[in-house]
DNA sequence: CGCACTCTTGACCGCACTCAACGTTGGTGG
DNA sequence: CCACCAACGTTGAGTGCGGTCAAGAGTGCG
């Protein structure tokens, strides 16, 4: 991630080779030959751990890809209350905001790396590549999927379950070290707010799953799934 | 309702009035010369109330358009724990699961008419008119920006605060009609699912918000906005 | 080494759940 | 037409899971 983050070809314009790799996914079916005219529409951003994307409410002037670190998106309520609705990881596609402002915030968790295009850009390109509309279709679907499972999560669940569905998720999505141990780039804080818990709870539940062998906690931002099938059973009810 | 239901012509197919109506809306962007065609290739289904349209996890051969009634979309947890994760109304879009599989049941909490095309022919559809498939986009980004406030309510919010949420969404979804009263077509045990709640406290809350003067219920199956600003600000936080 | 920040653990509390009884409604058949 | 019954909704009493408050332990950085 840091090789990425800190190349110095990723600090402005234009495409870094890490992002053409990441923007050829989201991109194919188009034809190969026009790509060299697609990464000239994007340029590269890069963000500090910490930092804010975009807000929500903002008016939605461009859309990323991302190519390395993580970002959480996330719904604030006036009294500070916060839902994270979901974290993006590299590959992920994020900002196509229909009604022209976000519904969410995107922060960056770590340092990350994203191909940023400009709306007006990209929505001339869909409608240029019946193929990359098919795609973004394909991702708008299965992110729609992704937030059903999670409102069952968050109406239906117990704490032990949510957490349980929240690690054995993030390990798919994630690339896996020896030893089985996933990363964990988010704080408590940041799971809390993703699995509605508090992050006492949160601590908690951790602790119970280490106590009962269905993980181990290398350190506090990483994991081993110790009993995968137990766990799945925990998650799914 | 109950005309559109119970006229035979909407027993099978072809195509009944009211769902070509309503497929006007979904096809938007489609020459409307081509209609015919298009009408051609759709049948009118009809759907008793507590029937079910297809089981989560069923192959999706089918996508529907909502004519008349009121559809619930269900996940299921294997102990029985349910939630519902959306109501869909007259005009709403229906099905399109990618993967190959429903990702959720739905059944009729109404006597149900829907226009149904085959999953195959429609995918079709979606290659042949750039307009048609950017109209589906644009329902599938609105679907994932409700879920998306959905997460922010069962995650953060109280129960007055959930079920003032539901409906002021479902007022503004609904035909209101004269003293605003809107009909509320399904049961509390619905609500309770789709809220992250259970009966009791649906039913306390529908108690406690017409006890202090926000709603009142002229009925157990419809309700009338009475501080409109002041539920606003209860769902909003 | 010291400070700030995050995480963990413990004690107690409260909102929503559970269990239970009762009221209301709509459909059915005598 | 009314008695009966089943399904649904409401209300009350008590419980428990996860929240709140508070203290202490680990961790990283200057």
């Amino acid at each position: 991630m840091s090789i990425v983050a800190d190349a110095p070809w990723c600090r402005g314009t234009p495409l870094c080779e890490a992002c053409e790799v990441r923007m050829l996914a989201v991109c194919r079916g188009i034809d190969p030959g026009e790509l060299p005219q697609l990464a000239a529409l994007a340029t590269c951003r890069r963000v500090e751990s910490g930092r804010m994307l975009f807000d929500e409410g903002d008016a939605a002037t461009e859309v990323y890809t991302m190519t390395s670190g993580v970002v959480r998106l996330s719904k604030l309520l006036p009294d500070g209350r916060r839902q994270i609705v979901g974290f993006m990881l590299p590959g992920d596609f994020l900002g196509m905001a229909f009604g022209g402002t976000y519904a969410f915030a995107a922060e960056a968790v770590t340092a990350v790396v994203a191909c940023r295009f400009a709306r007006p850009a990209f929505l001339r390109l869909l409608d240029e590549h019946p193929g990359l509309e098919k795609e973004i279709l394909a991702r708008t679907s299965t992110e729609l999927a992704i937030a059903q499972a999670q409102m069952l999560l968050l109406g239906r669940k117990t704490a032990r379950e949510r957490l349980a569905s929240f690690l054995l998720g993030f390990a798919r999505r994630s690339s896996i070290a020896a030893g089985g141990e996933v990363e964990l780039p988010m704080g408590r804080t940041d799971i809390a707010d993703h699995l509605g818990l508090t992050i006492e709870t949160v601590s908690r539940t951790f602790s119970d799953l280490r106590r009962t062998g269905l993980i181990t906690l290398p350190s506090t931002h990483a994991f081993v799934i110790r009993r995968e099938a137990e766990l799945t059973r925990l998650a799914d009810g």
